[in-house]
DNA sequence: ATCACATTCTCCAGTCGCTGGAGATATTAG
DNA sequence: CTAATATCTCCAGCGACTGGAGAATGTGAT
């Protein structure tokens, strides 16, 4: 049985987040020691780096309890499963290209400047007039 | 003068969100009517435009908040205000970077499921086991 | 057994940048 | 003058944590 600080050192999940993802249902409510502390079964610990590893591809909590609830069904086509994945590309791809565009702006604004005073400062002019700009950033 | 209202429309920040900047302080508290209502000047409507577009250019209310004190003294070297937005630039840098390790991730996971059960989601699979990662997601 | 120290407990509040509702008041068009 | 629309303040909630206070528990050394 792994203490709450073990599960944290070997999942790279914080103390305060453990008990957050159980209070949010993603973790079920731990066994607890005599003196009420909460102990981890390595099962525990496999949901956790599940759910870790997740949030590090930026799925939200939302679709990390649906993945979860699907994989505890294995006799279910995996379709669903394919869906959030393939909509979580989606939304990381959109990320990327509003990012690049933002890129480009802030480049833009960065090596044109070359007043001293910020007076005739590009940056702020630029920020000042959404007509400088090249791109639709959003 | 202007409304909130049309202020709103012009600019396309929200009425609740105007009110939230003025708390901020990023808006300096408006002028009121008779009947306490907030009158706008096309000045606060620049103003506002700017921290829009830097919002829009992912500038936090902080980096704003620095922007918009040093446009109040144009005799100031401008080389602050380069750094920051050569910081923004340097995050969003950084996050595309990042995002574009989850777009691996995500895509190989999304094309090589073929199975039809979640028991063989490669989906699934991958998320359990951080091992089959090709690239490092963070 | 005792002590010191580290760890964990619960509860609550704060982070960021908004967003929206309730209920009261102001303004405006017809 | 009335009805419709806009605005006011206050407060609470979003997502996903994060951290502090103060109390209780656990652990290793003597």
């Amino acid at each position: 049985m792994l203490t709450i600080g073990t599960l944290s050192r070997q999942t790279g999940v914080k103390i305060p987040t453990i008990r957050y993802y159980e209070q949010m249902g993603l973790m079920a409510a731990a066994e607890r020691s005599e003196g009420n502390q909460r102990r981890y079964t390595p099962r525990d610990r496999d949901r956790l780096s599940f759910i870790k590893h997740a949030r590090d591809l930026g799925f939200t909590i939302e679709a990390i309890r649906e993945l979860l609830d699907l994989s505890a069904h294995p006799e279910r086509p995996c379709a669903d499963a394919d869906e959030i994945a393939a909509r979580q590309l989606q939304s990381v791809r959109d990320k990327i290209l509003r990012l690049r565009m933002l890129e480009t702006e802030l480049g833009r604004m960065a090596t044109r400047c070359h007043g001293d005073h910020i007076r005739d400062c590009y940056v702020l002019q630029s920020l000042a007039n959404h007509e400088m700009c090249e791109s639709e950033h959003r």
